[in-house]
RNA sequence: GGCCGACUAGCUCAAUGGCAGAGCAGUUGCCUCUUAAGCAAUUGGUUCGGGGUUCAAGUCCCCGGUCGGUCACCA
């Protein structure tokens, strides 16, 4: 049963009372001739094509909105309503709507109300472009109170807000009010939607098709992390939710559809923080007869023009730092990346007990039991990752770490693998694909034995990967990155949860 | 999961261990160019939950919850 707080009893009680009067406080149609942004710039057009002195062409219009400010006075009322367009100002007069109509407007609407109201534009004395209004209805009525915020706009023409809504658990929680009252958050989202749709049409446009592949695996892969397990009642089958879509996606290539990729979900069972949700938004393509440096290049094409679309240039301010995505980004051997900051030449070190003897030296404990692939990622996100603040391409990684990749000519312990970093964060991930079916099968027995000490992260053996890869699969690059990293670059936040609509959060008693 | 911090009216925030407050929102008036409108009056509280110390707890202690930061984990 809802608890209603004093503040809605009383709007439950205008509600009982329009009804009484046989008004519908949540009538079925609406009617709107144009947006606030809209009837502003009809007016402003309207007034500039006026001749000198004259006034301008009567622009009518029908506006619908929430209300978010009131101000009665008396005879006269002002209010602000906001549509998905932006704020307008409303003029109501007694001589146009009669004393009673904007007496029942003060009393029975509120803020966070939904109405529609038809009249003229014109200009305040004060130079507002608003309408004066001549009718209006009722849309919708807010039971509660919006946790709303205030602007006031200062002398020197800078916003302050008031009594904002900020708690960010609330906003996160109900990011309908959070939505509904900062606009801003509105305008993170659009810069979203246009980041997702710029990177579809970038590959598009150069020849790739956009696929869908199954979000219930019987057997996960494609990366090294924890899944959702979940049942096939029927079937009486264990599935989990895909931690990663590139095994599938591979499989299309050995159907010869040789440029693929898929933009959506994937889901890991692990910890949450400014930089994981469990659920998360994925991009991966997989290209046929291109290696890991064509990928590159395609890499720096497609996230740039991301970023020129959304933002308008090539430079943005994440942080309070500058970053620059004007191709070509820098590349850095990931060896001499770690040998510049931390002094330590991997190369020298082809044994992981000669590695951990050497990061030892340098006063940093990573696990004694890693592996020399897991010590090496371990000097990564010590010594090199937080100096990579200008989009980097870093690349070929060691082997045992990357059971996907195919191994570099003449270099055994290596791959042809790259990350793409940015802000001291990993964007995306590529290689040259692993195509030689009994390397790849030699990778899931290594990958095995690595892991037996942790069941979980364990690599399965994809049998039926396997299969089609003996089928023959063309040579090829991969690519994968977090596409919620990317908008949080994109839209200078620095958690994640500012960029995903509704975060994953945990449950409350309600 | 560890450590640190926060949690008080619908919103934003105050309150030496000593009567729980302000602004905005709400309600009732006045007001025909306001814009955080103004003026006057007024309503609104399980101080996150539970336990303890004390003559007295929003404040101190313990347990729990949620959030934030950070570390760990995370190819």
């Amino acid at each position: 049963m809802t608890e209603y707080t004093s503040l809605e009893k009383i709007r439950l009680k205008k509600i009982e009372e329009l009804r009484k009067e046989g008004v519908e406080p949540y009538p079925t149609r609406a009617e709107r001739t144009h947006t606030s942004a809209q009837a502003i710039a009809a007016f402003e057009t309207a007034e500039k094509a006026a001749p000198e002195g004259q006034p301008p062409v009567e622009v009518k219009a029908t506006l619908t909105g929430r209300i978010r400010a009131a101000r009665a006075m008396g005879k006269l009322t002002f209010a602000h309503i906001e549509d998905g367009d932006g704020r307008i100002q409303l003029f109501l007069r007694m001589n146009e709507l009669g004393q009673e109509r904007v007496d029942w407007f003060n009393k029975m609407l509120d803020i966070g109300d939904f109405i529609q109201a038809s009249g003229v534009m014109f200009r305040t004395h004060t130079g507002e472009a608003t309408l004066h209004v001549h009718d209006f209805k009722l849309l919708a009525k807010a039971v509660s109170p919006l946790p709303a915020a205030k602007d006031e706009v200062t002398e020197s023409g800078e916003t302050v807000r008031h009594a904002a809504l900020e708690d960010p658990e609330l906003r996160a929680r109900q990011r309908y009010a959070d939505l509904a009252v900062n606009p801003e958050v509105r305008e993170t989202f659009r810069k979203r939607a246009g980041i997702i749709h710029a990177l579809r049409e970038f590959l598009d446009d150069h020849g790739f098709l956009e696929v869908e592949t199954p979000i219930l695996q019987p057997i996960y892969g494609g990366a090294a992390a924890k899944p959702f397990t979940t049942h096939h009642n029927q079937l009486k089958q264990d599935l989990f939710l895909r931690i990663s879509f590139e095994l599938y996606l591979k499989r299309l290539l050995v159907g010869n559809l040789e440029r693929v990729y898929e933009l959506g979900r994937d889901f890991r069972n692990e910890g949450v923080s400014f930089k994981h949700n469990p659920e998360f938004t994925q991009l991966e393509f997989y290209w046929a007869y291109a290696d890991y440096l064509k990928v590159m290049e395609l890499t720096e094409q497609m996230v740039s023009d991301a970023c020129l679309k959304v933002t308008g240039g090539m430079k943005i301010i994440y942080q309070g730092r500058e970053l620059d995505f004007t191709p070509p980004w820098r590349r850095l051997a990931m060896c001499d990346g770690i040998l510049e900051t931390s002094g330590i030449d991997i190369a020298k070190h082809p044994t992981a007990k000669s590695l951990f003897k050497a990061i030892a030296v340098k006063g940093k404990t990573p696990n004694p039991q890693a592996t020399r692939g897991k010590l090496i990622d371990f000097l990564l996100s010590e010594f090199l990752e937080p100096t990579l603040v200008q989009p980097t391409f870093l690349y070929d990684y060691p082997r045992d770490i990357s059971p996907l990749a195919k191994s570099k000519p003449g270099d055994p312990l290596t791959v042809e693998r790259f990350e793409g970093y940015v802000a001291g964060f990993e964007l995306c991930n590529a290689f040259t694909e692993l195509n030689d079916p009994l390397d790849q099968e030699q990778r899931f027995i290594e990958m095995g034995r690595d892991y037996t000490d942790d069941e979980e992260e364990k690599h399965p053996m994809d049998e039926d990967y396997l299969r089609a890869m003996r089928y023959g699969m063309p040579p090829c690059g991969g690519f994968g990155m977090g596409v919620d990293r990317l908008a949080m670059l994109l839209t200078d936040k620095h958690s994640i949860r500012e960029v995903l609509l509704f975060p994953h959060l945990r449950e409350t008693e309600e």
